[in-house]
DNA sequence: ACCTGATTTATACATGTGTTTTAATCATCC
DNA sequence: GGATGATTAAAACACATGTATAAATCAGGT
């Protein structure tokens, strides 16, 4: 079946990438069984030691995918937003990223899986520190350092991107808990997703006007906080 | 030794019981064996079938600690926060908060194994929401509510509450993302917090006040957005 | 001292899991 | 059409893990 036989089989090799990806995002690593996994995928036990050498191996792959599925959207996101006026382009970040996050439609299971990074730290995290994260990072802080009228070296570029993404992340991860606080039926549908999109601009733009007011404090360098601007 | 023989041996039972909370915190559910657990409580094997039926009997009694828990703390700190004025209530809120969260001192594995929770949604966190969220909720629904001038009912205020949680328990979960993305030595002293608490307290009060001079846009009572103020 | 019930211990069992092995199947090339 | 190398399939292995069992130990009451 191969024609050059340089890059093995695509079918189940990128079956079982496919079914990875949903099972470990949505259970994390040890809850997957390579079992499970396998039947999902419609391939051998024995597949995944065959394609990949390990369950280990396999989940390496996932989550370079996922660093790199992380960047490319962020890279899209980001160029939507950057040819508006700067508050505009954070608004529109804003609405974008949490479309992206929790639309159901959108499934999203990168964010599954770095979240899940982010709290089970395993070595592959630097991989999506590297590759996900930093090389995007610089971009992000230019769109807050404009509105904050400072360099991309002081602190509160940083500090005022943190508290927006903080925002958006913190409803995905939440959900669970939110289901069960609300009353009844509910979900995030693109209106309320719009609510809070709204809500999280109007917040953060009058915090990051007010952050840029704000003089005196402790303002140093780059010398302890972030090394955004610095990717490598 | 039992003098009265009600409640079953303190001595092992309990060793187990903290082993149990640091342990699942640190790692979940799943990635904790029984043995490890004894070893560690310096019990048999079987102890943890013998005082808890199950390892599950087990994880649920940790869960109904951290919930106890998670409520008393949250009690301390709005009981601290709740005389002064509201905007220094909020500060004091915000201040504690992010000390009990990110002081490496306090190890806050309640936290952690509700973190874990919200990810991994298990029967136990419908225990955490009803015993250690709903109970406070709607007290720390009134401190915004007053900073916004609206009444409980109004969608705003669970918003904006959660814009403030989101900010502090970010910087908790991301400290291994953050770890890797700062130049050298990173650490969240005392210092660092009291700066980050200071720049979340500044960026949301503005928020806030922002939100609070909205006007018009979506405002709809309690019949979707979360049941505040209604704990049960 | 002995009995009694609670607790601890050592061991065994059943099962689930990642991995290996060995044979079968398939596609491609001569 | 048969040889060849890659892929798949079925079964087995080795081991870790949660749980159960049965004996041993302990503490207190009479």
């Amino acid at each position: 079946m191969n024609t050059t036989n340089v890059v093995t089989d695509l079918e189940t090799r990128q079956r079982l990438l496919n079914a990875a990806a949903e099972l470990f995002a949505e259970r994390g690593f040890n809850n997957v069984t390579v079992r499970e996994l396998c039947q999902v995928a419609g391939a051998n036990v024995a597949a995944v030691n065959y394609h990949f050498r390990d369950k280990l191996g396999l989940y390496k792959e996932v989550v370079e995918m996922a660093a790199n599925a992380m960047h490319q959207g962020k890279v899209e996101v980001i160029e939507a937003a950057e040819p508006l006026p700067p508050e505009e382009r954070l608004r529109t970040y804003i609405r974008l990223t949490l479309h992206h996050l929790l639309d159901p439609h959108e499934d999203s299971w990168m964010e599954k899986l770095i979240a899940r990074e982010m709290m089970d730290p395993t070595p592959a995290l630097d991989l999506i520190v590297e590759k996900g994260i930093k090389p995007t990072s610089q971009r992000m802080g230019v769109m807050v350092a404009e509105l904050l009228g400072a360099p991309l070296s002081d602190d509160r570029v940083w500090q005022c991107f943190l508290s927006v993404q903080a925002q958006c992340l913190f409803y995905k991860m939440s959900k669970p808990v939110s289901a069960r606080m609300a009353p009844a039926g509910f979900e995030y549908t693109p209106q309320v997703i719009e609510a809070l999109a709204e809500h999280i601009a109007d917040f953060s733009l009058a915090g990051i006007r007010a952050i840029a007011q704000k003089t005196g404090g402790t303002r140093r360098g780059q010398t302890e906080g972030s090394n955004i601007g610095e990717h490598s």
